[in-house]
RNA sequence: UGGGGCGUAGCCAAGCGGUAAGGCAACGGGUUUUGGUCCCGUGAUGCGUAGGUUCGAAUCCUGCCGCCCCAGCCA
């Protein structure tokens, strides 16, 4: 359960609201969609929504898409899915979005021309009353059921041609004709001052001529660009006359070919901030030195309403992973992994196909908390996360995976038993259900040891173990494989008096073990999933050295042949459930056919024995 | 050598001048027909470091050390 701890952040809200700064809190989400979100994502995603969600504000999703050649609305829709799944439950009711095609309202404000694009709060599911709500200084109130999207950049290019206008006009910004070298050589170094541009003094009039024209596409790539009139000298270097428009002929995937030219990031970011009305524009560490070149630009407008407050908090690193777009993009195209939705890549779209709930990755975000420094979250804590929320809901279900063939030889031929087993020790509404048992069963290889080493509780020659929910057997004899020696069946006999619910007194059996009877199994394919990477810190890459080169082979391991007991024959896709001493599963939302099911092992159970059993090796 | 940040336990992280929260991991123990869950217990005379201010400093001041970010017409 997410707790919603404080943090600087909502410290900031909160003293923003308290002075009157601002009358309700606004915040976004605003990823380029240029590649799949993935955990690190979801930590903005459970910040921006949990800051709208807790005071009562709005969070809008925003396309950051001001650079056509990047972007694809492949990425546009899985960014949507992602983040309406993500919130889903918790904070639908907080994202902000807009009509299909809706664009900025020109306004007069007081006298001042303004551009304002309200958000339409998605409809509540659950209360009957859908519809969308007029948020604060908002438009008209649109009609009920209305086909909504997220917010765009590229929907602002208008209102920010007309912002670069009157930059121009103010004297702040200009348009310059220097190649990209001779700006990239006269920007100076961080300890030395920049060059002006010879451009830089050419006069408004030119400057505004220049830049219709630049947009009217009279210019090739790169030919000019429309810079601020800052300060070559700036020590901060984002402060040295930065690059605000620049030329590119290609086709956008919002806007199409209505624009060549394209507004950078810096310029665009706040603006697109300011006309959706954002009072928290949260980002991460990196951006902390636009900060200045952000407030510049708002400040250099004469903006009627109040500005955006940009504000850093440090990005999120995890063990045995890589988080950058780029790596992603990289395993994705080089196929080291199926694709961006991959169970073993931290993606959302993977980690949804894996099993793991949103709600359990909203509560990893809550816990990693946030902060100002750099910091590598070890994977663990995210697995604890989809265990404990796993646990009290998950129905069980016993599987084997590696079968072991079991004959019980005082158990009659033929005769077949319907034992209760519990759907969920941890919730008894939850039920119980009928599990056949016979003659023959299966059990998990790893059950059962020739020679057992110490401590080993589970079955091996002479011992007794509980099958769970039926008998206590007696391992009498092995059958062996003659060529390779390998135990290829057990030979067994059971206590007819052990029947699961009454086992008679000072009967004690160190361990039970999960089984399937074998004329009753449902054959299945499980995938086992591993971290992606041998290594803590795959980005740590060494000298001369590629991160590819520390990804684990054998992170996914295909078994075929797995026996499932037979309630396991119809699942719903993605649906939880715990096989027994294994871990949580899930019917693979693409590769399960009713009647011949394929599990992804969304993670292990916590394993005491694997680690006495690694301790031993060690010793 | 310029600017901007950050250093509290293996990891994350509270702390905001009154004597070091919490979570994960690890390690003991108890319960248990999942070696799961649950329950109980164990960790910083110490907060990068050296000084200073103060009755009192992780918190304030100064110096030093370390790490991260910034010189895309990427975001």
């Amino acid at each position: 359960m997410p707790q919603g701890h404080q943090d600087f952040l909502r410290e900031m809200v909160q003293e923003d609201l308290a002075a009157g700064r601002i009358s309700g809190v606004v915040t976004r989400f605003p990823p380029e969609p240029n590649g799949y979100l993935h955990i690190g994502h979801a930590k903005a995603v459970c910040l921006n929504f949990g800051i709208a969600r807790q005071f009562g504000g709005q969070c809008n999703l925003r396309m950051d898409d001001t650079n056509p050649t990047k972007e694809d609305v492949e990425y546009v829709d899985s960014i949507t899915a992602d983040v309406k799944w993500l919130i889903a439950g918790w904070a639908d009711h907080c994202l902000g979005m807009k009509p299909v095609g809706r664009l900025p309202e020109k306004r007069d404000l007081g006298g001042r021309e303004d551009y304002y694009l309200a958000p339409v709060m998605s409809a509540p599911d659950d209360d009957g009353a859908p519809g969308s709500r007029e948020s604060p200084g908002g438009s008209d109130a649109q009609g009920q059921g209305e086909a909504l999207e997220p917010f765009y950049a590229s929907d602002y290019f208008e209102p920010l041609y007309e912002y670069a206008l009157e930059l121009v006009r103010k004297g702040k910004a200009y348009v310059c004709d220097h190649t990209p070298a001779e700006v990239d050589e006269m920007r100076g170094a961080p300890h030395r001052p920049g060059q002006e541009s010879v451009y830089r003094d050419r006069t408004v009039a030119e400057s505004l001529d220049l830049f219709e024209r630049m947009r009217a596409g009279e210019f090739p790539d790169a030919a000019r660009t429309l810079r601020a009139r800052i300060d070559m000298s700036a020590p901060n270097v984002w402060l040295r006359d930065p690059v605000l428009y620049r030329i590119r002929h290609a086709s956008h995937h919002h806007t199409g070919d209505q624009w060549c030219i394209y507004p950078m990031y810096d310029f665009a970011h706040g603006l697109s901030d300011y006309i959706e009305g954002i009072t928290h524009s949260l980002c991460t560490l990196e951006f902390e030195v636009h900060r200045p070149l952000y407030e510049w630009i708002l400040e250099a407008l004469d903006l009627p309403r109040a500005h955006p407050r940009q504000r850093e908090f440090a990005r999120l690193n995890m063990t045995y992973t890589v988080m950058s777009k780029r790596k992603l993009l990289r395993l994705v195209q080089e196929g080291h992994v199926g694709g961006w939705d991959d169970p073993r890549m931290p993606t959302i779209s993977g980690m949804r196909r894996r099993g793991y709930p949103a709600e359990a990755i909203r509560d990893f975000c809550d816990r990693i908390r946030v902060a100002k420094s750099d910091n590598m979250v070890q994977v663990q804590l995210l697995e604890h996360c989809v265990r404990e929320d796993l646990n009290p809901r998950a129905p069980r279900a016993m599987a084997v995976l590696r079968p072991l063939r079991v004959v019980i030889e005082n158990y009659p031929e033929g005769h077949v038993e319907e034992m209760e087993a519990v759907n969920n020790p941890e919730d008894a509404t939850m039920g119980t259900r009928r599990v056949p048992f016979s003659r023959v069963i299966y059990i998990e290889q790893d059950d059962f040891r020739e020679v057992p080493p110490p401590k080993y509780f589970r079955l091996s020659p002479g011992k007794e173990v509980r099958l769970r929910y039926a008998y206590v057997i007696k391992c009498t004899d092995v059958v062996k494989d003659p060529a390779t020696g390998d135990v290829i069946e057990v030979r067994a006999t059971y206590d007819p008096a052990t029947r699961s619910g009454m086992n008679p007194e000072g009967r004690k059996v160190k361990a039970t073990v999960h089984w399937v009877s074998a004329d009753h199994a449902v054959e299945a394919e499980v995938r086992l999933y591993g971290p992606l990477f041998t290594v803590e810190e795959p980005e740590d890459v060494p000298e001369g050295q590629d991160f590819v080169q520390s990804l684990d082979q054998t992170s996914l391991e295909t078994l075929t042949g797995c026996k499932l007991e037979p309630s396991l024959a119809e699942v719903v896709p993605g649906a939880p459930v715990q096989f027994e001493r294994l871990g949580y599963f899930c019917a693979d939302s693409e590769g399960s056919r009713p009647g011949a099911p394929v599990f992804n092992r969304t993670v292990t159970l916590k394993d005491a024995w694997a680690r006495i059993e690694k301790k031993q090796g060690q010793g």
